[in-house]
RNA sequence: GCGCGGAUGGCGGAACCGGUAGACGCGCGGGACUUAGGAUCCCGUGGGGAGACCCGUCCGAGUUCGAGUCUCGGUCCGCGCACCA
C-alpha cells in the first residue's frame, strides 16, 4: 500500500472535462489521416501481417449491422497485430458488380454505374466513422476496368490452362432474373435472390473446371487452419464418393451401352432396373423409336422440380440394360428423381437395399429383390450390413468385402472398375446479364471460341442505355452491334464478341492478390509485392460465404500456382467466422421492423462505444443479440475509463499487489484477445477499469503505469479514446505505434489462493492460504476448521483428496 | 434424412486440464447527490428458508472423492447440405 494521503493530490483544478465521442473521433481521425497512421509499407515490411476481411457489397441501404461487425472484430485482430509489432496490412474494397447491383438499379431505374458510384462513396464516408485500420490508399473496386481488366486476365490464364470451357449443359435459368444461375446460387430449386422458381434450360455456356482440382482442394482442408466448420462444409461441398462404374449394354435405343456410378457394387445383383435422368441432355437417345414421341410429351409436361421428391412420376423408355453378370434384361425407365447431371446421369436402380428406388419400384410395381441379408426388403429397403445373398457364387460374402469380389469380377469382363466420384460440378461463370466484367472470347466463325490478347484487356464493359435483361437468354450487351462485331483476332475474319459476362464470384475469386499491388498498372500483381504478403495471414467473415467464395478463391490461387504466379497454392493461412447480430432474438429484417441502424447509434454514442459494444454482446464466433440498453453500459465504461485517465497519476512502482494486477490483466487480456475471443477481453478490462476507480476513491491518485496499461489494451477495441487518452496522459505519438505491454508470467501467477472445503463433495467452508502451499498444510488446515470438526464428529476421513490453491475435500 | 453446433438467473453471456456455477454487461431493488432526471456514484440481486442449511447448468441413467464440463440414451433449438445413387 503507498502512504495515507497527507495532502489531496494535486488536480488540474477545474471540473472535469466530460468525455464527447464527437469532438474527440474527429480529432483522432483528422490526426490519423495526417500522419498516414494507417499505411502499410508494403516494400520494407519485416514482420509483414495480412490482414484480410471479406469486402462488402455496397448496398443502396448502407452500411448494415453486420458489415461493422465484421469489420470491427477484424480490424481489432489487424490492430492487436499491430501493437504486438507486427507490420499490418489492411486494406478494403467494394464488391459492386453483379446481379445484386443491378436488379437494385433496375428497381431504381437508374443506371448501375451511376449507382454504384454514389452507394461506393457512402460505404466509403460510413466505413470512415467506424475507425477501421484500412490503409485507402489500396482501396478497389470490382467494377473499376482497372480492376476488372485483370479478371478478364485471370480468365484468360484459366483459358490457356484448360481450365474455361464453352459447352452446352442444362442451366439453372431464373425466370425473373433472367438469367443463368450457378448451381450454388439455386436453393430449394429456387433462386436465391428473388426466390422464384428455377427452370432448366440447355444453353452453351462457360464452365471453370474446378471439378479438376476436387480432389487436391479436398486433400488441402485437413492442412488449413481455419474453423473446423468451416472445413467440414468445404468437405461436403465437394463430396468425394467412392464406389464403382458399371457399364450396361442397351437394347432398343440409339445408346448402345451405358455406364453408372454406384456406391453400392455390392448390391449389383439385386439391380432390377435402370433410370435415366429425366433432365438427362441426352435422354431421347435412351428411348425406342416406338416411345419417342410419348416420352417427349412427357418430358415437356414435367411439373418443375419440387424439393419433396415425387416417386409416382417416371415413364417406361421401350429400352433394355442388359446386366453385366447375370445377363438378366431389365427394364429403362426416365424419373425425375435422378438427377441427369451427377455422375453418368443414369442410375442402376437396386430397390431392395436403396430408399428411393424402393418407393419407385413400389409405384410402379417393378420387381424387388433382396441381395443383402438382414432385413425384409417387402416391406423396406434394407440400407443396413449383411451378407449377400441370391447373388449366384458369391452367397455368403460380407457386403464389404463384396464389394471389391463385384469390381474384380467386373474388371475382368471389362464391364466396370472401382471409381470416385464428387458432388462438385464444374463452375458455371456465364451471365446473361449487363452488370459484369465481359468475358474476354470472340467467337470466330471457323476459329471458334478466340481469346482476346492480353494486350486488348481490358474489354471495357460499353455504355448502353438499356441495361435491363432481354430474357431472350443472350445479354443485353448483344444489342450492341458496333462493340460486339470485331474481328477475330486470329484470323481477322468477321467475328462476334462473347457477350455474357462473368459471375461475380469471378470478381471476388482473387481480390486479395489485387490489393497489395493496386498501383501497379500493368500487372494484376507485382512479384515481390505477392511472394512478400501472400498467402493472407488472417481472412475473416461471414459463415455465409464458407462454401462458395472460399472454394472459388482456392481454386484460383491453386490454378495460379501451378502457372507459377503465385508463392503457395493456399489463398488463406488463417481463416475466422464471425458469428450474427441478431435483435430481440431474431434475424434482422425491414419486415419485422428490427433492423438496427449502425449510423444512429454512432451519432449518438460514437464509434468506441458502437464498437466496444458489438464485441462484448457475445462471443464473436457466434455474434449475439443486440439490445438497446446493452450499449449503455459501454457508455458508462468509456466515461470511467476518460475520468479515470485524467485523474492525478503518480509514477511512483505502487504495491506489489497493484503490479501483480496489472500483470494479470495483461496475462488475461492479451490471450483473449490474440484468441478472437472479444468479449470476456472486454470484461477483465471493465472489471480492473472498476478496481482503478476503487484506488482512485481511496488514494485520490492513479498508478500512471496501470492507466497506461488500460489504454493500451483497449485500443484495439476503441481506437479513438485510447489515442486521445495516450496523448493526453504525456505519450509521444499514437498509441497505435506503441509496443503492446507484457507480462511477467511470474507476477501475473495468482499469489494467493482461497481454498475450498469440502466434505463429501459438499462445500462446507474454505480459508485463504498463500498459492503453493504444500498438500499436507492444506489438509492441516483445513481439517483444524472448528466447521469441519463440527461436521465430523468422532468421523474418521477415509480419504483426502487434496487440489493444490484449490480444494480439500474429505470423503467420510 | 445426413452433417455440424447449441441448451447455464428476468435477458445477453462467463467458467483453464473435471475442482467455490452464474465473471462481466443489461434489467431490477435499495441508497447517496440533486429543483429534477431516463445523468452520475455506492450497495444488493439464481430459487427457497428467520437460520444452520436445502435445491439449482434441457431430461434420464452412468463414471468419479467431486460433473455445466466426461460416457450412454432421449427431448428441443439453430445452421449447413439435401433425391448425389
Amino acid at each position: 500500500m503507498t502512504s495515507t494521503q497527507a495532502s489531496p493530490p494535486a488536480t488540474t483544478g477545474g471540473p472535469l472535462e466530460p468525455y464527447d465521442h464527437r469532438s474527440v473521433e474527429a480529432r483522432r481521425r483528422r490526426r490519423w489521416e495526417e500522419a498516414g497512421t494507417n499505411r502499410a509499407d508494403l516494400d520494407h515490411a519485416t514482420r509483414p501481417f495480412y490482414n484480410l476481411m471479406m469486402f462488402p457489397y455496397p448496398s443502396a441501404e448502407g452500411l448494415h449491422i453486420g458489415n461493422c461487425y465484421a469489420f470491427t472484430g477484424a480490424d481489432a485482430h489487424g490492430r492487436y497485430r499491430r501493437l504486438r509489432g507486427d507490420d499490418v496490412f489492411e486494406p478494403m474494397g467494394f464488391d459492386a458488380f453483379g446481379i445484386h447491383s443491378e436488379n437494385y438499379a433496375i428497381k431504381m431505374g437508374e443506371h448501375p454505374a451511376l449507382m454504384t458510384r454514389r452507394t461506393i462513396a457512402n460505404f466509403r464516408e460510413q466505413l470512415k466513422h467506424l475507425g477501421l485500420m484500412f490503409d485507402w490508399d489500396h482501396e478497389l473496386s470490382t467494377t473499376d476496368p482497372e480492376y476488372y481488366r485483370w479478371t478478364q486476365w485471370i480468365f484468360l490464364r484459366l483459358f490457356d490452362a484448360g481450365l474455361a470451357e464453352h459447352r452446352e449443359g442444362a442451366v439453372n435459368w431464373c425466370p425473373s432474373c433472367l438469367t443463368v444461375l450457378a448451381d450454388e446460387q439455386v436453393i430449394d430449386g429456387r433462386c436465391e435472390r428473388c426466390e422464384s422458381r428455377v427452370e432448366k434450360r440447355f444453353l452453351k455456356q462457360w464452365f471453370l473446371r474446378i471439378t479438376a482440382y476436387a480432389q487436391q482442394l479436398l486433400d488441402a482442408t485437413a492442412e488449413l487452419d481455419w474453423s473446423e466448420k468451416t472445413k467440414v462444409a468445404q468437405r461436403n461441398w465437394i463430396g468425394r464418393s467412392e464406389g464403382a462404374n458399371i457399364r450396361f449394354d442397351l437394347e432398343g435405343c440409339a445408346q448402345g451401352e451405358v455406364t453408372v456410378f454406384t456406391t453400392r457394387p455390392d448390391t449389383l445383383f439385386g439391380a432390377t432396373f435402370a433410370v435415366v435422368g429425366a433432365d438427362h441432355p441426352r435422354l431421347l437417345d435412351f428411348v425406342s423409336p416406338d416411345r419417342a414421341a410419348e416420352v417427349e410429351a412427357w418430358v415437356r409436361a414435367l411439373p418443375p422440380a419440387d424439393a419433396e421428391p415425387d416417386f409416382s412420376v417416371g415413364i417406361r423408355l421401350g429400352s433394355v440394360a442388359v446386366h453385366p453378370l447375370t445377363g438378366a434384361r431389365l427394364p429403362v425407365l426416365a424419373a425425375p428423381y435422378v438427377l441427369g447431371a451427377y455422375g453418368t446421369g443414369v442410375i442402376m436402380a437396386v430397390p431392395g437395399h436403396d430408399e428411393r428406388d424402393w418407393h419407385f419400384a413400389r409405384a410402379h410395381a417393378l420387381p424387388i429383390v433382396e441381395v443383402i441379408a438382414g432385413g425384409d426388403v417387402t416391406n423396406a429397403p434394407y440400407e443396413g450390413s449383411g451378407n449377400m445373398v441370391n447373388s449366384g457364387d458369391l452367397d455368403g460374402t460380407g457386403w464389404q468385402e463384396g464389394k471389391g469380389r463385384v469390381v474384380e469380377r467386373l474388371g475382368a469382363l471389362g464391364r466396370g472398375e472401382a471409381a470416385v466420384q464428387y458432388r462438385l460440378r464444374d463452375w458455371l461463370i456465364s451471365r446473361q446479364r449487363y452488370w459484369g466484367p465481359p468475358i474476354p472470347i470472340i467467337h470466330c466463325p471457323t476459329d471458334g471460341p478466340v481469346r482476346v490478347p492480353d494486350e486488348d484487356l481490358p474489354v471495357v464493359l460499353p455504355e448502353v442505355d438499356e441495361f435491363r435483361p432481354l430474357g431472350t437468354g443472350t445479354s443485353p450487351l448483344a444489342a450492341v452491334e458496333e462493340w460486339v462485331n470485331v474481328p477475330c483476332p486470329k484470323c481477322g475474319k468477321p467475328a462476334r464478341r462473347e457477350t455474357d459476362v462473368s459471375d461475380t464470384f469471378l470478381d471476388s475469386a482473387w481480390y486479395f492478390l489485387r490489393y497489395p499491388s493496386t498501383e501497379f498498372a500493368d500487372v494484376p500483381f507485382d512479384r515481390e509485392r505477392t511472394w512478400r504478403w501472400l498467402p493472407v495471414d488472417m481472412y475473416i467473415g461471414g459463415h455465409e460465404h464458407a462454401v462458395l467464395h472460399l472454394l472459388y478463391s482456392r481454386f484460383v490461387m491453386r490454378a495460379l500456382f501451378d502457372l507459377g504466379l503465385v508463392p503457395e497454392p493456399e489463398p488463406y493461412r488463417r481463416f475466422r467466422a464471425h458469428g450474427m447480430i441478431i435483435a430481440g432474438g431474431a434475424k434482422m429484417s425491414k419486415t419485422k421492423g428490427n433492423v438496427v441502424n449502425p449510423d444512429g447509434y454512432i451519432e449518438r454514442y460514437g464509434a468506441d462505444t458502437f464498437r466496444l459494444y458489438l464485441l462484448y454482446l457475445g462471443p464473436y464466433s457466434e455474434g449475439g443479440d443486440w439490445s438497446d440498453n446493452g450499449i449503455r453500459g459501454m457508455a458508462r465504461f468509456l466515461d470511467r475509463v476518460w475520468r479515470l485517465a485524467q485523474a492525478p497519476l503518480d509514477d511512483g512502482a505502487g504495491s506489489p499487489a497493484q503490479e501483480r494486477r496489472r500483470h494479470r490483466l495483461i496475462a488475461a487480456v492479451d490471450e483473449r484477445t490474440a484468441e478472437l475471443r472479444y468479449n470476456t477481453a472486454i470484461s477483465a478490462l471493465i472489471e480492473f477499469s472498476k478496481a482503478l476507480e476503487q484506488d482512485l476513491n481511496k488514494q485520490g491518485v492513479l498508478r500512471r503505469e496501470d492507466v497506461a496499461t488500460l489504454i493500451q489494451l483497449l485500443a484495439p477495441f476503441a481506437p479513438h479514446i485510447t489515442d486521445e487518452l495516450w496523448e493526453r496522459t504525456g505519450h509521444p505519438g499514437s498509441v497505435h505505434d506503441s509496443a503492446y505491454p507484457v507480462h511477467d508470467p511470474e507476477l501475473a501467477a495468482v499469489d494467493a489462493a482461497v481454498v475450498v472445503v469440502q466434505v463429501n463433495g459438499t462445500k462446507r467452508g474454505e480459508f485463504k492460504a498463500v498459492a503453493g502451499t504444500p498438500l499436507e498444510e492444506l489438509q492441516a488446515v483445513a481439517l483444524a476448521l472448528p466447521r469441519i470438526q463440527e461436521i465430523l464428529g468422532d468421523r474418521t476421513p477415509r480419504r483426502l483428496v487434496v487440489v493444490p490453491d484449490r480444494i480439500v475435500n474429505i470423503v467420510v
